[in-house]
RNA sequence: GGUCGGAUGGCCGAGUGGCUAGGCAGAGGUCUGCAAAACCUCCUACAGCGGUUCGAAUCCGCUUCCGACCUCCA
């Protein structure tokens, strides 16, 4: 915490400097998935961004208490507006499946993808489904403020008569006379008083599955309901950063600050963070407009827009290298990229324990350590920190080639910043095969080589490297012998 | 249509008044039996047109193009 960090804050549209409510803790809730499908790459970017947040946080000596929900109920369904079809609900009836099939099937499915990514897990992670008596007791406490009304067992926030004693584009900056104006008349809102009012509590139709009894009707949530609800129940009536993707920005969490203001008359969070959009061919990813990748598909390279496959921790790597705040355009060239430098980056990591320290030192690493935290300092600036980390391989690359000196004081430091950085601040692992017999066999087969090498058998000695080049294993010839890589 | 944002070298992508990141690709060199890796050197760009300034990729105006949101979306 002695760090100096600044964030932008999508309220002030600035950069702030971090003050806590009550350091060293640090509450964060970022609006987590709908479990209706798979998760893609457009979604990991999100919570990838976090993580790092996450991390950085944690690193520099926070005690962060992170909120991600699962939305499992109450998301309605395109054009229909609030009169749409619950989305699990109607995937659910497709596959003829139980509703919490589909989001087992598909929670499951996203906790997998994190742990692929090397996203760790939130604090706390809940679900809609298990806050629909805290959203009920929230509806009750909006309409008692009398911010809400019912009409034939719903409820709807009256954004108009909220707007009159408060600012209800206090986050997405618009007025409210051109969000009406623009705001397009949609079918089946004919229960609404005022065009921008959503639903706070829809009473079910006789043949929607999920459904739960309230005061008003047997029903179910609100969408921006269940993240006003239960980050106040776990991180309190204010706390410090909520967070979400670019996309949630004007409507979802515009709407949740209007609840939790109405409910408790106190803005949730200080600090506001939205990170950007992943595009293919400069069009944002999303699922409706059919131009998303599965992780899966990224993996194994079976996708018509991809040549080859990438490996989890590359494209990490890859939405990495761009700030959080920037759009990410998604193309071959630009993961062949990523896939190299990642690589050169984690080779300069496995060096770090095999380099000899020397009486003096050409370099002062503490000013390449200080240049780390001043780039995450400045709004989690993992690009310029990944700058700096190539001059860190720079120096562990020439330090084992001989050609620079360092002294143990400096290589503690390299060692140190190097692997906090790279491991657990932009939370990069290696993906090479570990733990088993493999690296003896190499050596092995690496000796005999080497043997044929010093008879000057380089017929045999480029067999056995093509032929373990063949099968995935690079050798490197040094002046201290000879290593290998995976490919 | 309204609101907001963006346009950086072959590609990706930082940078917000002078010091002009980084990765990948390309060229040359060192090393090496040859490769590979590594290191060194080079390629030095800011959509266009005006303006402000001693000085602008960075500030202002206009133009062109692209995107996001306005409707579920990370």
């Amino acid at each position: 915490m002695e760090q100096n960090l600044f964030v932008y804050n999508t309220l002030s549209r600035k950069k702030e400097q971090f003050e806590p409510l009550s350091a060293p803790h640090v509450g964060m809730y970022v609006c987590g998935p709908t479990v209706y499908s798979d998760v893609h790459l457009g979604n990991c970017r999100t919570f990838i961004s976090f993580d790092l947040v996450f991390r950085y946080l944690t690193h520099i000596g926070y005690k962060v208490r992170y909120v991600r929900n699962v939305t499992d109920a109450g998301h309605l369904e395109g054009d229909a507006g609030d009169e749409g079809e619950d989305k699990i609900e109607k995937k659910a009836k497709l596959a003829q499946l139980e509703p919490m099939e589909i989001v087992q099937k598909y929670t499951v499915d996203f906790h997998d993808t994190m742990q692929v990514f090397n996203v760790l897990p939130p604090s706390i992670e809940p679900t809609a489904t298990g806050h629909i008596i805290e959203q009920i007791e929230l509806v009750k406490q909006i309409l008692a403020a009398g911010f809400a009304y019912e009409v034939n067992g719903s409820i709807y926030f009256d954004v108009e008569r909220y707007n009159k004693t408060h600012d209800y584009g206090i986050l997405n900056r618009r007025n409210l006379e051109d969000l009406i104006n623009n705001t397009r008349d949609l079918g089946g809102q004919d229960e609404k008083l005022g065009k921008l009012d959503f639903a706070l509590w829809i009473k079910a139709k006789p043949e929607h599955l999920m459904k739960w009894p309230s005061p008003w009707s047997l029903g179910f949530p609100g969408w921006h309901l269940e993240c006003s609800a239960m980050s106040n129940k776990y991180l309190g009536k204010q706390f410090d950063i909520h967070g979400g993707g670019i996309d949630l920005m004007p409507t979802h969490h515009t709407n949740e600050i209007a609840q939790n203001i109405a409910s408790c008359n106190k803005i949730p969070a200080n600090y506001w963070i939205h990170t950007n959009m992943l595009t293919v061919n400069g069009q944002k990813m999303s699922k409706s407009l059919g131009n998303s990748f599965l992780p899966q598909q990224l993996f194994t390279g079976n996708h018509s827009l991809l040549n080859k496959g990438y490996s989890p921790m590359t494209v990490r790597f890859f939405m990495l290298q761009a700030h959080y705040r920037s759009t990410l355009d998604f193309s071959n060239e630009a993961m062949e990229a990523s896939e190299k430098g990642f690589k050169r980056l984690m080779n300069a990591l496995a060096l770090l324990d095999g380099l000899k320290a020397s009486a003096t030192s050409e370099v002062e690493v503490a000013i390449l350590r200080q240049r780390c935290y001043d780039a995450m300092n400045d709004d989690f600036n993992s690009p310029v920190l990944i700058a700096e980390l190539f001059e860190a391989a720079r120096i562990v690359n020439s330090v084992k080639d001989g050609k620079l000196k360092i002294d143990a004081e400096n290589l503690a430091i390299l060692g140190q910043l190097m692997h906090d950085f790279v491991e657990n601040v932009l939370g990069l692992k290696n993906e090479q095969a570990a733990n088993n017999d493999l690296p003896k066999v190499l050596d092995m087969i690496v000796n005999l080589r080497n043997e044929a090498k010093s008879n000057k058998d380089y017929a045999t000695s480029d067999k056995i490297r093509n032929g373990l080049q063949e099968i995935g294993f690079q050798l490197m010839d040094g002046k201290e012998g000879t290593n290998w890589s995976k490919i």
